[in-house]
RNA sequence: GGCCCCAUCGUCUAGCGGCCUAGGACGCCGCCCUCUCAAGGCGGAGAUCACGGGUUCGAAUCCCGUUGGGGCCGCCA
């Protein structure tokens, strides 16, 4: 049988690490078994469910190429024959009230007419005598009369699901194996709220079995939800499909991942500066890894190995350092021209809009490639290249006023002066030569021509650096460090 | 508080009864390379496998308990 998966997005923020990786092993896992991946939104929160949000969700999927082939599409389209696969159009199709009424009738759902204060007040009471919270059920067993009595209030009622009194609840999770629930310590959850919609324990079993599922790939938090699920698919008579539950992803505290612990939407991380190739390498070892702990996977190469046996059951910690060191990786293994395409926005950002036609270009974006671990930092490695350079007090006072700087500056400008092709194996020799016949050690000369021409102690590789400035722009730059230095010397 | 889940270097993990004096990766330290910083190469420190009991000739691996962490207990999903 062909596996049906599927990724289930509430929209009501950004797609957030958490969800980006229940959504990659869904996508993974509907690759390696050659399934379907079907996107459906679960917009059931009236309140805060936005199409802005489905928007932002969906350009971070795209952002990490990750691509279904049934659901609610980018544009919001339908794609598939089990839709509409946007809940609150099933809603309004009446698919899950026909549900409600079915169990309604058999006597496994009852209406509920408790306000919100009267339950609040049963949970508090429960926990105040240490008891579990689990509701009263006060509706349970209502007569007709009651039931009358509660109607002529006015009170709007919801839809609970009758739970099993006894007997337990089991099943086998593909990564958990084998969990087991008293069927008696469940409680009766609310199926239909008063305003008509289904909550997310029966809206997701409904949809889940007609869109027919295979495979339910989820975050651990919902354990504890499937037992309630499985007894709605009981009830109404279905196979419920297999569950995995993916272990959480947490901060380096160890504590649920949250804001406090930085960037938790994959669009901060977008906006820093990853490659969408990092990002799903590095989710995808949150919580799954290969028999010989693989971190670097090619691309395609996640999609042939991904299998569930190879899942955590233990919680993971989110490291920004290893994420920062892994993006490093993908970026080296840019040529210069995806190197360019990729930094090109950030590059906007500090002002400078290159032209990915000229070489030059191009390989000054590339000199310090095995160097950038983020995007949004290249531009102020290269950014000297295109603008005057200032030189601050800590570079001049550890550099510029080595003895002998004026001779070595000024000789160098000579030197430079004469070279008729100037590129960077000439200009090597030529300033090899200047120290050798000078009495001068390399770095002597090389560290005060570094700072001269970058206005910074550490930077590219030298020579090629004063190749891509050309001949004139470093002449200029000399003149102007000495002419810094007589000042200064003058000055005391 | 009740129920459920989890537990190998700081972190991600390999391990699925003998191959483990526990392997890899990030990070850290040292050396090499070298025009600086990186990158790269080599080496090192770092885990009595949370703890305590079993089972077994033999346990990181199986069982029980304890402790610790996490999740759920919403007319949120």
């Amino acid at each position: 049988m062909k596996t049906r998966v599927r990724f289930a997005p509430s929209p009501t923020g950004h797609l957030h690490v958490g969800g980006a990786r229940t959504a990659l092993f869904n996508y993974l896992f509907a690759k390696k078994t050659g399934g379907t991946f079907v996107l459906r939104i679960e917009d059931t929160d009236e309140l805060r469910s936005s199409e802005e949000s489905i928007k932002s969700i969906f350009s971070s999927m795209k952002w990490l190429d990750l691509k279904w082939d049934e659901g609610t599409m980018p544009d919001l389209s339908e794609k598939g024959d089990f839709g509409p696969y946007m809940q609150s159009k099933r809603e309004s199709l009446g698919i899950y009230k026909k549900y409600a009424e079915q169990l309604l009738k058999e006597g496994k759902a009852y209406y509920c007419y408790c306000s919100t204060e009267e339950l609040d007040a049963m949970r508090k009471k429960a926990q105040l005598e240490k008891r579990s919270s689990k509701d009263e059920d006060r509706c349970r067993n209502l007569s007709a009369a009651q039931i009358e009595e509660f109607r002529g209030q006015g009170r709007k009622p919801v839809i609970r699901f009758r739970m099993p009194d006894d007997g337990q609840t089991v099943f086998e999770d593909l990564i958990h194996k084998h969990v087991k629930f008293e069927n008696k310590l469940l409680y009766d959850f609310i199926m239909i709220k008063a305003s008509g919609y289904p909550t997310y324990n029966f809206a997701c079993v409904i949809d889940d079995h007609l869109m027919e599922m295979t495979h339910i790939i989820r975050g651990d938090d919902h354990i504890s939800n499937t037992p309630l699920q499985l007894n709605v698919y009981k009830a109404l008579g279905w196979q419920p499909p297999l569950h995995a539950h993916l272990s959480m992803i947490l901060g380096q505290d160890g504590a649920r991942l949250s804001k406090r612990h930085g960037a938790t939407s994959i669009a901060e991380y977008q906006k820093r500066g990853f490659l969408p190739e990092t990002m799903k390498n590095y989710l995808a070892l949150l919580g799954w890894g290969t028999s010989d702990s693989q971190d670097i996977f090619k691309k395609g190469e996640l999609e042939e190995k991904f299998n569930l046996s190879g899942c955590q059951k233990s919680p993971a910690a989110f490291d920004h350092v290893k994420l920062a060191w892994m993006n490093g990786e993908y970026i080296r293994q840019l040529s210069k021209e995806e190197l360019f395409e990729a930094a090109g926005p950030y590059l906007k950002d500090f002002g400078l809009v290159l032209d990915k036609s000229n070489p030059r270009h191009l390989d000054i974006v590339a000199i310090e490639q095995e160097k950038y671990k983020l995007l949004g930092e290249v531009g102020s490695l290269v950014e000297f290249f295109f603008k005057d350079v200032s030189y601050d007090e800590s570079v001049i006072n550890k550099t510029l006023k080595a003895p002998d700087i004026e001779k070595i500056l000024n000789g160098i400008k000579k030197t430079y002066s004469e070279i008729s092709e100037f590129n960077d194996v000439v200009i090597e020799a030529k300033t090899r030569e200047f120290a050798k016949t000078n009495g001068f050690k390399n770095g002597q000369v090389f560290h005060p021509v570094r700072v001269s021409v970058s206005g910074r102690t550490q930077g590219p590789t030298l020579f090629k650096m004063i190749e891509y400035l050309g001949k004139d722009e470093v002449i200029k730059r000399i003149d102007k460090t000495l002419s810094l230095i007589i000042t200064q010397s003058t000055q005391k």
